[in-house]
DNA sequence: CTGAAAGCGCTAACAC
DNA sequence: GTGTTAGCGCTTTCAG
């Protein structure tokens, strides 16, 4: 490995020269710097990196950033939002914990020791405790709940808002017996979306059923399966895109027609999802880059210990599609 | 920020004793012992990542991951199967390209700054140039091509095989008029997955006919569409499932069935798309996850100096579904 | 302009 | 057992 020293023997210069060169610092008279520069490249050198972040306040940051699964497009989309802001001079390390909870607390305690200057928790199911354990050394960006602990701030959506919108909008398109597949009540935007669903039942004079059921295709199948054979029903408000495409897949099965008989919005508007499906499906859509960046932004300026928010609140929209485009007959 | 210095003092001992005990290392009366490591527990003592790794040859290592788009599947996956080899002693820096390529080779470029100790470069169209360049930094890994330098490893898909057998299914199955749309030629990929269409053409005594198109959901749909037009067709082998997904668009917009009437196949088996459309759509799987760990561990061997290879090719299989289970009438 | 020297925080010989 | 000391590679005063 070839260093600064090296560079200085060559030149017959100390090692400040050289280091001032290379860092474009103080003055040097022309001739050497070109010498340094040139001798510098023949050699390949290459600074280290970790002596550098050692002597100095340097100015590029590392993030970490842990995800349940990359391979769930919410989770890539956050990455590539945070990746947007980061790249050029904020490096991210990225940790994927396979959806196994205790895998994750772990990798978050490690983090610490792994000189990473701010950590982003993409998802909500670590413990209130880590989080106000890690925050003691770190300063850290989670998603989807409230922290009241200094250095820590809160990237949250609407869930209750976008919910509301989505039951509304079946409304609105003339279907009434609406029901609500959930998810399971341990998360946080279950219940929210789950109380946007009745909300909006009830601002219409209607009466809500919730069927808190799970988070994938295969749930949604089922519970849509039981649900047609039981009730009366020609609305479905899903807690994801997952769960409504195991809806609708039970609802073609018992031959009903949608939109034209039952109406079906879902969560989350994974694209590629909701467009192949068919008919394609109406999703609530969260802005999951934008949030991504923000939550980067909002890491590097605690980091930087610059003015920072404690909590940002995103607003979902509603994109509407085929499967719910209007009761007929 | 508490150094091993601070305990030092506290606890009347010098830094190397103190040194001793945090790594287990030499011999420490266990009094002192127990003393000091609750001194650094009281004091929320963190290690200094940095000062660490420059004093000492330490085992964590660090790799660096570029992809064009984290978003798609395909990458996501790759990510994935670097994760399950890394994660708990090897650090992964991801980088986002968003598929520009200068930002891409800017990013490749810098990463040798930051400490990595070895790149995986998660496409092909970076120039040879670089990857020569980048090599005699760094040890490198590439997908989807061959290179002969030293300190670079390959892994590749036999991307011919995959098209053979996608296509000799086809046949297989009844179909007998079966056209390629394919992608653009500057990707190797393409190339191979073009020849093994036409080496399973020719071997079945049927010509070949292939429409270099592109990769997205928008160029299947409408080179589809302009092939129904003019040609005479009963089957369809596409470059990757999005192309296919466009062409089975314009096959049902036409009125004709499938698998009835054109059976169709996709490269790259793309779970949820490939189960979502309807009807399912048979595609190439590659194992994109072992890909990854391979690419990972590999490179980590590199690292570490051990033995090595020079390429891994992975075989891909096919997984039928409904798209093309036979021709009717 | 240029260089000597003091650290950054930690590890690892090597004495005592 | 325990402490002293010499680095790791680089930046940064501070003299000259």
């Amino acid at each position: 490995m070839v260093t600064i020293k090296d560079i200085a023997q060559i030149a017959n210069v100390s090692v400040s020269t050289v280091s001032k060169v290379l860092n474009g610092k103080g003055r040097v008279s022309e001739k050497k710097r070109r010498e340094i520069l040139k001798i510098a490249r023949d050699l390949k050198y290459t600074p280290n990196y970790y002596a550098r972040r050692m002597s100095s306040r340097i100015r590029v940051h590392t993030i970490g950033l842990i995800v349940p699964d990359i391979t769930n497009p919410f989770f890539a989309k956050l990455a590539r939002g945070v990746q947007r802001v980061c790249g050029e001079d904020v490096l991210v390390i990225l940790m994927d914990s396979f959806r196994d909870l205790e895998r994750e607390e772990k990798l978050i305690r490690k983090l610490r020791f792994f000189g990473v200057d701010g950590i982003i928790i993409g998802n909500s199911r670590v413990s209130d405790d880590l989080v106000k354990e890690v925050s003691q050394f770190l300063p850290v960006v989670v998603f989807d709940k409230n922290y009241e602990y200094k250095n820590v701030v809160s990237i949250v959506l609407d869930n209750f808002h976008g919910a509301y919108i989505a039951t509304k909008h079946l409304i609105d398109k003339g279907y009434r017996n609406i029901v609500h597949i959930g998810g399971t009540h341990e998360l946080y935007v279950s219940l929210q979306r789950e109380e946007g669903y009745k909300a909006a039942m009830k601002d219409h004079g209607l009466s809500p059923r919730v069927y808190p059921t799970g988070y994938d295709e295969l749930k949604g199948y089922k519970m849509m399966k039981r649900i047609l054979k039981a009730e009366n029903v020609d609305g479905v408000f899903c807690m994801n895109d997952l769960v409504a495409i195991g809806a609708i897949r039970a609802i073609k099965e018992r031959g009903l027609k949608i939109p034209d008989h039952i109406g079906v919005v879902g969560f989350d508007n994974d694209e590629e999802l909701c467009e192949t499906v068919s008919p394609s499906l109406s999703s609530v859509h969260q802005p999951v880059e934008e949030m991504g960046e923000a939550a980067a932004k909002s890491l590097v300026d605690m980091i930087s210990s610059r003015i920072r928010v404690r909590k940002y609140v995103f607003s979902p929209r509603l994109v509407v599609r085929e499967s719910s485009s209007g009761k007929k007959g």
